[in-house]
DNA sequence: ACGGCCGCTTGATCCATGTCAAGGCGGCCC
DNA sequence: GGGCCGCCTTGACATGGATCAAGCGGCCGT
């Protein structure tokens, strides 16, 4: 394959926020100016769905900005969330057509696109993407199973703590008292968790209540004591040995 | 890196019973004796633990026979299954040092071990392997997402018809009426499905009771119509799209 | 052969969360 | 500006599964 010119194109990858995570973070040179040269942008609205379960997925692909969710359901109308999607996570499977699950905007949302042959061929050459796409698989499979565990064990009220602790580490930029908008609606929040709207409200009152947190507008949420918080989740020191 | 002479090992490797399923399925030639060089076998009665959450694990593997669990809990004893792999599947994680989860053996169990850093190297030079990998990981995230969308919204008799089908499916061997022998306790069940021990043995005996199971012996379970078994189970033909 | 333990089953009761229902608040469109 | 709609909260009640408790049968070690 001949080589391929850097561009604008690849400029614009070196400026890229995901630029250090994505799929792309251990490509340099060449293998960069393949992928630039690859790639187009795409954006969607908050609610809209990309894909539905069982259907075609043409692209692969890493989201810019925003929050995209995975869901999986039953016929009645059941449903649980299955992943949450956040910048310089992947989106789509190598190797597979169609989505095993629906794929929605949980916010408005860019992704950066791949189209999913081009994309095998690519990791097919640049054992790199590969690798650093096995990582990122690995870390959601541990993120899934950690899931697990709170959709199987924890009480609602855990659940949500959970949730909230995960959106405040997410958006904090080391201010105290620790303030976050939350990016899902209590709908998103309750197809997460395992629960209903409207005990996912009921937690969030009593969590207010009882002064762990604290409500600012609409969406946003205080927590002036995170420890707190953490320990209302039920989340022990697991994973970080405590001898 | 000098060729490595084929040996006793490489050609018990072409015996294997899991040789096209596992992480190996793809390396021929050099590569599978580089492998075979590396390997040791070890085994562990059913019951006994491998590694405890937090620990180190000096090796990853592939399952020959048995079956293994992989386990969460919370500090006050609550316990959830996070996987429950089988013969072929893969433990460990190249690149981690320590198991996020405990592992233990459900049933009597031997495992094709290599040592973790020589298998990192093995990685690095044959692509093969770590693209095998890669896709292992991708079918464990889609288990572990199916498995979110029963931990989280199916219901008792939904959770255990499910396990049942799952267990079926696996060890049918074309024979009607279908037969297994339950490779797990209660206890395990119980973990894997979110349950207590009580709901899951109330529930088998419902859908014996219900004609929709039979049981045989102390661990066997016959099923005469597995449709209607999966109908119990709650999951439609998604995946499967109808139209 | 016997006793004890382990895995399992079954029954009675309790309680966390789901379900059903009403109402509030804010934004947006006509 | 008014009305509607989407999102959220709160209350009353129902119920599925957990908890507590008792007992059974097979297996193993003495």
């Amino acid at each position: 394959m001949s080589r391929i010119e850097p561009s604008l194109a690849t400029e614009a990858c070196r400026a890229c926020p995901i630029r250090h995570r994505a799929v792309c973070a251990s490509c340099e040179g060449d293998e960069l100016d393949r992928l630039a040269a690859m790639k187009s942008y795409r954006s969607w609205a908050a609610g809209e769905t990309i894909v539905l379960e069982g259907e075609r997925l043409p692209f692969v692909g890493s989201i810019v900005t925003g929050c995209a969710t995975l869901t999986r359901s039953l016929q009645d109308g059941r449903v649980q969330m299955v992943g949450l999607l956040m910048p310089s996570d992947f989106v789509g499977r190598p190797g597979r057509e169609r989505a095993p699950y629906e794929v929605a905007a949980a916010t408005d949302l860019v992704l950066c696109l791949f189209e999913r042959a081009a994309f095998e061929r690519m990791m097919v050459d640049a054992p790199h993407v590969g690798r650093r796409l096995l990582e990122m698989s690995l870390d959601e499979l541990d993120a899934a199973r950690d899931w697990m565990l709170l959709l199987g064990r924890k009480t609602a009220r855990e659940k949500v703590a959970t949730l909230l602790v995960a959106i405040l580490r997410r958006a904090s930029t080391a201010d105290r008292p620790l303030r976050a908008d939350l990016p899902l609606t209590r709908d998103a929040m309750a197809s997460y968790l395992g629960l209903t709207i409207e005990t996912v409200s009921r937690q969030i009152s009593a969590l207010r209540r009882d002064g762990v947190i604290g409500l600012d507008g609409a969406r946003g949420i205080v927590c002036a004591d995170l420890a707190a918080l953490t320990v209302e989740a039920g989340d022990d020191g697991a994973g970080a040995p405590t001898d």
